[in-house]
DNA sequence: CTCCAGGTGCCTT
DNA sequence: AAGGCACCTGGA
């Protein structure tokens, strides 16, 4: 919930969960196996919406399974001690939208860029509680409003991409149906986004779970763990795609989860 | 005060 | 194709 994927997670004083998507708001909460779930009486969501997020469709110990932990020593230590841990789908919207502002930022930082932008262009769904803002709503905030925001440089690519975006309404679902290659191929024209951004979006807002994000983390655990010193970045992940299989993506949560763990306190 | 951070775009070799 | 640097901002 908090690790890097999704940004509008928080931790509640009772251990359990609260987190927004699109114009839901919700409170899980893990009871032994099971997950527990409510929402507040406006909110609509459906059981099967929270199946969806957690992507609870496939099973687990099959995709597991089929990553290559037999002869990775390296990735069956970090599957051991992450076990659990799975790739939430989002709304690619939003996904892109955060992703978009994460370059050089860390996740507290992240979250709060997405809590003001929320709260600024966002719709209340209980008081106090905002909805990201569509990117049909963005495209009509000028990069000066959101540099106030403290978005920076990233100003700039919110409000190109918005503006690309509006000129092309079927853009998400054809990125959804697209192969990933082809995926990738679009997300990368947009601005502000490159390879490893296009990679996070497709992951974890498309169920392209063959994307293999590679940021300095993965980068290091990379160059450390498989030998891969002084690659580029591009070819690394073109090696996690190949070396992981269909389901490199979990692969590398896995590894960043590692790697996070070893230097925690170093980031946040 | 300087440096650099979970990248990208653009300008040079 | 590969290397170098600026870009907002804030925390070390």
């Amino acid at each position: 919930m908090d690790g890097g994927q999704a940004f509008r997670w928080r931790l509640n004083e009772s251990g359990s969960w609260t987190g927004i998507w699109g114009q839901n708001l919700v409170e899980v909460c893990l009871q032994g196996e099971r997950l527990e779930w409510r929402r507040p009486k406006q909110v609509s969501v459906n059981r099967e919406e929270v199946l969806r997020y957690f992507a609870f469709d496939p099973p687990y110990e099959e995709i597991i399974d089929e990553l290559p932990w037999r002869s990775d020593r390296f990735l069956a230590n970090a599957m051991e001690r992450f076990h659990g841990l799975r790739i939430l789908r989002q709304p690619l919207g939003e996904a892109l939208f955060a992703f978009l502002l994460s370059t050089v930022k860390s996740i507290p930082q992240i979250k709060e860029l997405c809590e003001l932008t929320a709260k600024k262009y966002g719709e209340e769904i209980v008081p106090g509680i905002y909805a990201l803002p569509t990117w049909e709503r963005l495209a009509r905030v000028s990069e000066k409003e959101l540099r106030a925001l403290k978005l920076g440089y990233r100003a700039k690519y919110v409000t190109q991409t918005a503006r690309m975006l509006a000129e092309e309404p079927d853009f998400f679902s054809e990125v959804e149906e697209a192969t990933y290659e082809q995926a990738r191929g679009k997300l990368m024209k947009l601005p502000g986004v490159g390879g490893k951004v296009a990679d996070c979006a497709l992951l974890f807002g498309a169920g392209k779970r063959e994307a293999f994000p590679v940021d300095t983390w993965i980068a290091k655990v990379m160059a450390s763990g498989y030998g891969l010193k002084d690659w580029r970045l591009e070819q690394v992940a073109a090696f996690g795609r190949a070396h992981f299989g269909r389901f490199a993506g979990l692969a590398q949560q896995f590894l960043f989860s590692a790697v996070r763990e070893k230097q925690q306190g170093t980031k946040a």
